[in-house]
DNA sequence: CCTAGGATTAGCT
DNA sequence: GCTAATCCTAGGC
C-alpha cells in the first residue's frame, strides 16, 4: 500500500480503468479489501446508466473523474462506481467484489455474520460491507472516507461478459483477479489476459 | 400523473 | 433453478 491513486488516475477508459483497479485496496473509513472484480460502463454503451444522456441518477458519472458514483439497485443495494473519464465524458467502474482484510468485524456485523466469502463477493455486498449509500454520490475518492491505492503488481486478470444486463450483453468489460474466491460467479475458463499463473 | 423494470441478493424448491 | 423483496428513476401520456 504505496500509492494513493489521485482524480487523474481515473481519466482514463473505464476498461482500462476497471482493469488496472484489480488487485487495489479500497477502503472506506478504513474499513474494506482488495477489489477482485470490477466492471467498465461507458457513455455509448447500452448497458450503461449514462446511455441516453445526463439525468439525474447518473449526473455524478458526468462528474470530475475520480469521484463515486452511488445508485441504488432493485430497490434494496447501494452499489458504488468510480467515475471515468474527462468532466462531462459519462463513464464509470462498478465495483463488484472484493477480498475482505481490513475492518472485518465490522464487515462481519454490517452482513449479518455470512461466510467471509459471501462478506463483499457482489456489488450489493461491498455496499452493505462498506456502508455505502446516496452521501457518498459524487464524493472524491482521493478524500476521506475514501481510501484506494494501487495494486503492487502486475497480476492474472480475467475477462469477459458482463454480469446481470440485458443490453451489450456480449461486451467483455467484466475483469478479475483470475483464481479469487471472493468473485461473485467464476469467470469461464480460458478467459485470462495479462500475467498467468505458471500452469 | 402513472408505472415498468432494473449494473441484486437471499432463501426456498 | 425460481422468485420475492423494495425503491425510485426514467419515460410515456
Amino acid at each position: 500500500m504505496t500509492l494513493q491513486l489521485k482524480s487523474s488516475d481515473f481519466n482514463d477508459d473505464a476498461s482500462r480503468v476497471a482493469r488496472r483497479l484489480i488487485g487495489a485496496i479500497l477502503l472506506v473509513d478504513g474499513v474494506g479489501g482488495r477489489i477482485v472484480e470490477t466492471e467498465a460502463y461507458d457513455r455509448d454503451d447500452p448497458a450503461s446508466h449514462c446511455f441516453g444522456g445526463r439525468t439525474s441518477r447518473n449526473q455524478a458519472m458526468f462528474g470530475p473523474p475520480g469521484c463515486a458514483y452511488v445508485y441504488r439497485s432493485y430497490g434494496i443495494h447501494w452499489c458504488l462506481n468510480f467515475v471515468c473519464r474527462e468532466q462531462g465524458h459519462g463513464a464509470g467502474v462498478l465495483i463488484r467484489a472484493l477480498e475482505p482484510l481490513y475492518g472485518l468485524d465490522v464487515i462481519r456485523e454490517r452482513r449479518d455474520g455470512r461466510p467471509l466469502r459471501e462478506l463483499c463477493s457482489g456489488p450489493g455486498r461491498v455496499g452493505q460491507a462498506l456502508a455505502i449509500h446516496r452521501d457518498y454520490n459524487g464524493h472524491p475518492l482521493d478524500r476521506p472516507p475514501f481510501e484506494v491505492w494501487a495494486a503492487e503488481a502486475p497480476l492474472p486478470v480475467s475477462v469477459g461478459p458482463r454480469i446481470g444486463i440485458s443490453k451489450a450483453v456480449e461486451t467483455p468489460w467484466r475483469f478479475g483477479l483470475t483464481g479469487s474466491g471472493f468473485l461473485s460467479k467464476p469467470f469461464r475458463e480460458g478467459a485470462k489476459t495479462g500475467p498467468s499463473p505458471k500452469p
